[in-house]
This record gives structure tokens, C-alpha cells and sequence, in this order.
DNA sequence: TATGAATGAGGTTTCATTCAT
DNA sequence: AATGAATGAAACCTCATTCAT
């Protein structure tokens, strides 16, 4: 007796990333709501029971490739930008390390980021992947603010960073919705808005209203 | 004697109204598909087939709102920034008025942008609203820079606008999500961002990657 | 003052034939069920309501439709087949005539006549038309066969007739699927049909099974 | 002890099965429009999302139906007319295995014309049914004629068989409305009707009108 | 381990029909 | 006489989720 080909049996984690790559694949296609279960399954090549049994419900699910998805970016970006580098060459580094990353995901991170936003049940994961592109992205301004011994208000920096990483979002999608645009040039223009607003204001120069009736 | 409340047969337009603000409220709280058109129908004291004949279908219903806020914003920063201004203190304008009205309609700002976002139905309807934007918040950039004799690339502009459009719709979002908040302060912290960059660009200064190998 | 052109008010029996052709070509192009009341009220010119005053529910308005359709077919046969003339030349007048008329408004009675043989709550209007029907094309095989002095059971003559009338009204289903047929030639056919099968009836020529055995 | 009957976890072909029981039964006793998914499920004994899961959708419900009670009543007559006996001899047959099957299964006849007549979707699936039809039933009266050395024009064949087509089909009606009628006699009957018609039809003797004014 | 079978629950949509003006 | 406004009721369909094998 000869042994057949095995496709069954297949250790858990293999399994587990199958079912996660299907995942990823099925709601980026359709949509968190649009996606069905049924279509994930099917696509993983499994049956239903089993995704539910390995990943949970459909929210964790979702939650899990959105995990996996945001790591692999992290790693992508982490090597990147050495801390001994000055300010401005580690943001481009992360931010070419970004939207390296994003143009060649297009249709994963990019979409499952952008869904997750609209979703109430997510606003808690999505507040820690945010929170960490601040800290890859955004932190280093405070360091280099530190560096130059000014101080800024928390809330000051925290809406700042926050208007960056907003910008940053913003063309991560713009990338993944032009196939043909280029991301070291994507970055490069991000480069452009972030750095030289933030070179100002780490130089001490800030805006003020003029005073104005009404 | 004043008289009473009429709560039956009112004409079209009011019950219109009516049910646009009910279903405002219902999306924003429950987001687009956990809404139900019962409970839109019910918060708007009417029946549910009145919703269906005045108007249409949910995606419709979601869309009208989506014309009914924006129209409204677009008023509310239309005033505002008046074109023979300088460029500066038109973007401050501009941005003074959008955060106001972000912020007096935190509802509103949640069905326009945060749920649209993320559902593929309104792709359309989002460009056309976004584009709108950038011809109010980011269109001034390029009425400067013609003013001082510079060229700049199409893409390179749209992608400009893009980031700070989407800085601007990040500090919304964490506007409608933090009800203390002082639209004002926020304003001014957006103009920050956006003008002290712009600023810089507009005064030829741009930032290149230095030359580094891999 | 110059009297402006009077599209309302008009007298009640004016008023029910609008109702009566928008109703006819509704359900003709739609079917009893796909059919609406709003769509029918719109055809007509006239609001939903006034439809009920005039014609009653849905169900009584599609019985009314066939009732008009079928008084005008029944009309329209009368006078072709005089009681003195013989039985096969009243027969021939009287199919003639029928499928003129079926051909003339395809659309119209056909049509209606499919429709109601499906839905249960016609069956008592339909049972009443069939036997219009039958009194006219097929009667006259009972007088004929009198003449000779026969005798059939009366179920037989019943079950024969039944057969007749199905076979017709397949025709005329078939002659309103075929607008480029002419009526006269399958009124021929038709009579090719019925007349030679009843003619050796009437002779007395009957078929009978051979006697095998199972 | 006899193992105790299971009503659940059966397998898809015995389900499938009890779902188009169900279906036959209660199209037939209220109607396409009128039957609803609730009943029929009921009725079978599961809920409703397995027959949308096993029958699809309720158009494609009915088609099932006819299909598994049209190929039922295809294979019933197809062993009763032999090729090699006399034409009259194999359409007799043909009719009494027809009516006979009408009569065993009145539920499946009313599924299978009376409703699928009316509505337009299933005009497609029934053009099918009556193709078959006309095939056993009547398509023995173009052998015949060859075999007699006649030509008949197509179109005149055509609608001949329809007429008798026609006539069948009106016969059965009134065969599922009798309960008490003999399947046998009915059948009788329509082979007089369509025979001696028929017989002389073959015999080279056809009907003309005569020359008429008018 | 793995899955076919099964369902509770809920959502959108449509319509015939009637008030109240 | 005539109608815009209004609704109760019900239908179809889908999906996330779990049992029982």
C-alpha cells in the first residue's frame, strides 16, 4: 500500500494560517459585514465548525487578522529606523518602511485597517495599532522635541500625532487604491508634509491666529 | 391660546426631515448595518413603509443623509472663507469653521466620514463629498502657490491635499470623540500642522531623501 | 376668465374605463400578483383611492377586467353564428370569430384568461366564463347531435366539450404568443381539429379501447 | 425491538426528498404567490434556512418541483407506448398512462401546469415540459403520416399537436377537479376526441371553410 | 480531529388598504 | 369628489453559530 497524498491532519498552526489568509483575502474582498463565514471557510478549505473551534467568533476573527496583519507591519518597519539615526532620516525611514509595506499589501492591511475604522467593536483594537504607528511614526518627534529640551503639552502632542498619523492613513489609502502609484514616491510626498511642518515646529516656530473681530 | 401640536399628516417635506434626523442619530450611534430601519422608523415616530416611500432604500436613506450633513457643512465653511484673503488666514478661516461645525454636529460628522469610509456603496458618494473638501481646505494651497509663480505636479498636488484632508479627518474624528474638546484649539492645531508645512512649500523648500544605499 | 381644460370631475362611468384599460394593460404586462395598485392608479391618471371607491379590492378589480374583456369577446361572437345555419358552418363562424377577436387584443383578453386559470379565487368568475364559452362553441354540438336524434350522457358531453375548450384556449394561447400568425388560419386549423373529431362523433362513430390484457 | 424512527440528522438526499413533498403539497393547495417558505418548511418538518440551503431560492423551489413531478411523469408514460405497435394503439396508451398518472397524483398535475401556466418565470421550464409532452403524445402523429407517405407543413403540425396538447392538458384539469372521474374513461374520451380527429386527419380528409362573403 | 446538518433570529422590502383633509 | 399621508402585516432571504456524528 502506497501512502496518499496527505491534506488533512495538518498541524494546528499551519492550519490557523490558512484559515487567516482566507480571512484576510475575504474580508478585504467584501467588507467586514459582507463577508460571510461561509465564504472564509470555504476558501480556507475547511469546514466552518473547524474556524470556529481554532479563531472564535467572526468579530475575533477579523480582530485576528487585523493582529497578524499590523505585526507583520510592525516587523516590517522595526528594522528600519535605528534609534541613533537624527530625527528626520529615521521618520523616512519608517515612512518608506510604511508604505513599502502598504504598497505591497494592498489589499490586505490597507483594507482591513480601513474597515475596522468604521466598526464600533474595534475601536479598542484599533486604538492600539494606532497607538503603536504613534510610537514608530509620530514618538519620534517627542524625542527629538526632548532632544532640543523644549516641552509640549500632552494633549498638544498627542492631537499632533495624531494629525499625522491621520495624513499617514490617509495616503496609505490613496496607495492602495492607485496599483500603479509608486510608494517610495507616496512616502516621499508624506515626507514632505510631515517633516517640514514638524521641522518648523520643532525649530519653535508656531501659528498663531491673528486677532480677529468675530 | 396657542395650538396644539399636530403629530399626524404633517406634509412631506417636515416628515422628510424627520426621518433624516432620526436617521443621523441611528446611524451614528449603531453605525450603518447594525442600525435597523425599525429603529430609525420608530425614533422618527413614523412607521417604516413612510421611510421606504419618501426615501427609498437604506444605502438611499444613508446617502441622503450623507448629502443632507455635507450640504450643511459645506454652508457652514462656505461663509467663512471669503477669497480675497490671503492664503493663510483663508485656510484659518476655513478650518475655524469645519472644526465648529464638527463639533456642534458630532453626530453628523460620525455618519458623513467615519461610516462612509469604511463601506464600499459610498466610495462614490465619499469622493464627491471629499473632493468638495479639498476644493475648500486644500484648493487654496494651489491658488497661493500660482500666486507666487510656482509650478507644481497634478499628482504631487492631489496628494498633498489628500494628507491634509485626511490629517484634518483624523482631528475630527478624535474632535467627535472627545466631547470636552475645544474645536477652536483644535482648529489652530490643524492650522499648525497644515500651515507651517504648506507655508515652507509654498517658499520652495522641500525635503528630499538624502542618498543612501538599498 | 377663460375656462381652463377640464381633466377632472368627469362623470363616474367615464372614470371606470380609464381605471378598466389601465388595469387591463397592467395586469396583462405584469400578472395578477406582480401587478400594483400604484402602478395601476398611476396608468390610470387617478389616485389610489378613488380606485377603491370605484372598482373595489384588487381581486374584484382583476374580476372586473375580465368580466368587460369577456362580455366584449362574448359580444363580438354573438352575432357571428346564427342558430339557423348549420352545425359546422356555426361552428366555423363562431371559432372564426373568436380567435379574431383573441388576435386582435393579444395583449388584452388572452393574456388575462392565462392568468386566471392559476389563482384559486377565480376559479368561481372562471367557471362562469368557461361555460359562456362552451355555450356558444360547443353547445352547438349538443343541438346538432339532437337533430340526429342522439343521445350522449351528460358527463360524456360535458368531458367532450372540456376537451374542445381546452383545445381553443390552447390556441388562442398560443395565437397570443405568436403575433405574426394570422387568426383566420389557426381558426381553420382549430376547426380542423374539433369539427372532424366531432363530425364522426356525431355519426356515431366511437373509439374503443381493444381488449388487452394488463 | 425495531430501531425507534429519527426525525433528525438525515442525510441530504431524504431531505431534499421531504422538502419537495412538502412544496408539491402546499404550491398545490395555495398557489405559487400564496404558499409561503414558513408553510412549506413547516410542512417538511425542518426549518426554512435548509430548504434555502438544500432548493435555493422560491422560484427555484418551484422548478424543482416541476422538474422531480415532470421527469416522475415522463418515465410513467414512457414505458406504456411502445414503438413498434400502431399509432392509435400507442397514443391510447400513451393517454391512459397520462391520465392515470393525473389521477394518482392530482397534488403534482396542479403543481405542474395549472400554476406554472400563469407565471411568466416558469414560461421557459413549462415550454420544456410541453416540448416533452408533445413528443410522446403527439409527435406519434407525424410518424403516422409519414408512414402513410403525407406531408404536413411544420407549422400546421405544430399547432395541431398544441391543440391537442391543449385539450389533454384541459382534460386533466377537470380530472384533478373530479376526484370521483375515472382516470380510465377520461382517457377514453380524449381518445375519441383526438383519434377520430386524428383518424381522419390521416386519412387525408381535411376541412375547408366554404366561400363566404365577409 | 473534522464536518454535514441544522436553526434562531433578525433584517429589508413590498403591498393592499384606509384615514383625514 | 378626490387625494396625500399613513400603516399592519407578512414575505423572502441570509447569517453567525452550534450539535451530533
Amino acid at each position: 500500500m502506497s501512502t496518499p497524498p496527505t491534506f488533512k491532519r495538518l498541524p494546528r498552526a499551519v492550519r490557523e494560517q490558512q484559515m487567516l489568509d482566507a480571512a484576510v483575502k475575504v474580508f478585504s474582498r467584501r467588507g467586514f459585514h459582507a463577508a460571510s463565514m461561509d465564504e472564509i471557510a470555504e476558501d480556507a478549505g475547511i469546514s466552518k465548525p473547524m474556524v470556529y473551534a481554532y479563531l472564535g467568533t467572526k468579530e475575533e476573527l477579523f480582530v485576528a487578522c487585523l493582529h497578524r496583519e499590523g505585526t507583520r507591519m510592525m516587523q516590517a518597519i522595526a528594522g528600519a529606523a535605528a534609534p541613533e539615526l537624527p530625527a528626520d532620516e529615521r521618520l523616512w525611514r519608517g515612512l518608506r518602511a510604511f508604505f513599502g509595506f502598504v504598497g505591497a499589501h494592498r489589499d490586505g492591511w490597507a483594507v482591513l485597517y480601513r474597515q475596522a475604522r468604521g466598526e464600533q467593536p474595534f475601536a479598542g483594537e484599533l486604538a492600539g495599532m494606532r497607538a503603536r504607528l504613534v510610537e514608530v511614526v509620530a514618538g519620534m518627534l517627542d524625542h527629538a522635541l526632548r532632544a532640543e529640551g523644549r516641552e509640549v503639552g500632552e494633549t498638544d502632542l498627542e492631537v499632533v500625532a495624531y494629525a499625522l498619523v491621520g495624513a499617514t492613513e490617509s495616503l496609505a489609502d490613496w496607495l492602495a487604491d492607485h496599483p500603479e502609484a509608486d510608494p517610495e514616491k507616496t512616502a516621499t510626498r508624506m515626507m514632505n508634509v510631515a517633516w517640514l511642518g514638524a521641522g518648523q515646529l520643532l525649530h519653535g516656530v508656531t501659528w498663531h491666529p491673528r486677532v480677529t473681530p468675530g
